[in-house]
DNA sequence: ATGGTTGAGCGTCAA
């Protein structure tokens, strides 16, 4: 059984950290690389400063000043285009990819949820409305593929489901991120084809953080953290799911994002 | 309740 490594990472701009990429393939040596909020037009793609990190195989949605995401592979890929644009509203949050591992292809799909805006309220917020409708959509379509096998979801889902997936449940239940209507949306997402692969190696009642602030003095020190950012596997390839690697330390790298890569190892 | 920080790109907006 081949061994599979795909890491996700919200790198909040390409361009400017593009760089840290040899970091966190020393850290975790993956096989993909998923990112969210590339922030950086399809034209204008850096190609050339990731060439030297041997992941010939690309496929990238991005445009100017914010969202975009891509995928990085090693592994030779086919373009899954299949997927709706969500809201209709063109906004590069979603690409696709069939990995052509020996085993077979993997459908891998790399999201990158609306963060929501601050206000968790429909009528007031219409940034709240959209991630809610955005997760609808997306679950719908997901349960709609019954029988879905031999594929992974991972990006910045801007959502942290479980209590101990924040720093105080009590305290963030009305902040954006951890509100019951975006966790019950998240979950039936999740339930409507895939096994969280990253909650599967840790138990629930054990506090998991993938994103802290930019706004704290010490991040490490509070530590009110999130976890935001999700791997999940169908069914059929739990079996098969060998590791989890959260990667603090990149939290300290310098001029870092405030996410922190997630990488899990699979037989495919 | 508020403020705190960062990126894109030049106004603020988004997070």
């Amino acid at each position: 059984m081949p061994s599979l490594r795909i890491a996700t990472w919200n790198i909040n701009s390409l361009r400017l950290r593009v760089g840290l990429l040899d970091k966190l393939v020393e850290a975790l040596r993956p096989d993909v690389i998923c990112l969210q909020e590339t922030k950086v037009p399809d034209l204008l793609f850096p190609a050339g400063a990731l060439q030297p990190l041997g992941f010939p195989h690309t496929v990238f949605r991005g445009m100017k000043g914010y969202n975009g995401v891509a995928i990085l592979s090693r592994i030779p890929l086919e373009v899954h285009d299949a997927a709706p644009d969500w809201c209709a509203k063109g906004d590069c949050r979603h690409v696709a990819a069939a990995l052509q591992t020996p085993g077979g292809p993997v459908e891998l799909h790399n999201f990158y949820v609306p963060a929501g805006g601050d206000v968790p309220d429909r009528a007031e917020n219409p940034k709240y409305g959209h991630k809610l409708d955005f997760i609808a959509e997306t679950k719908l379509w997901f349960a709609a593929r019954t029988g879905l096998t031999r594929s992974v979801l991972v990006g910045d889902l801007n959502i942290a489901p479980l209590e101990n997936d924040v720093w105080s449940h009590k305290q963030l239940l009305d902040v954006v991120s951890h509100t019951p209507p975006e966790v019950e949306g998240l979950t039936g997402w999740l339930n409507a084809g895939f096994v969280d692969a990253v909650r599967h190696f840790v138990p629930a009642d054990r506090k998991l953080y993938t994103w802290w602030s930019y706004r704290n003095r010490d991040w490490r020190t509070s530590d009110r953290g999130r976890r935001l950012d999700h791997v999940w596997v169908t069914p059929d390839l739990k079996a098969g799911l060998k590791s989890q690697t959260i990667l603090k330390d990149a939290r300290d790298w310098p001029q870092t994002s405030d996410h922190v890569p997630v990488c899990v190892e699979l037989e495919v």
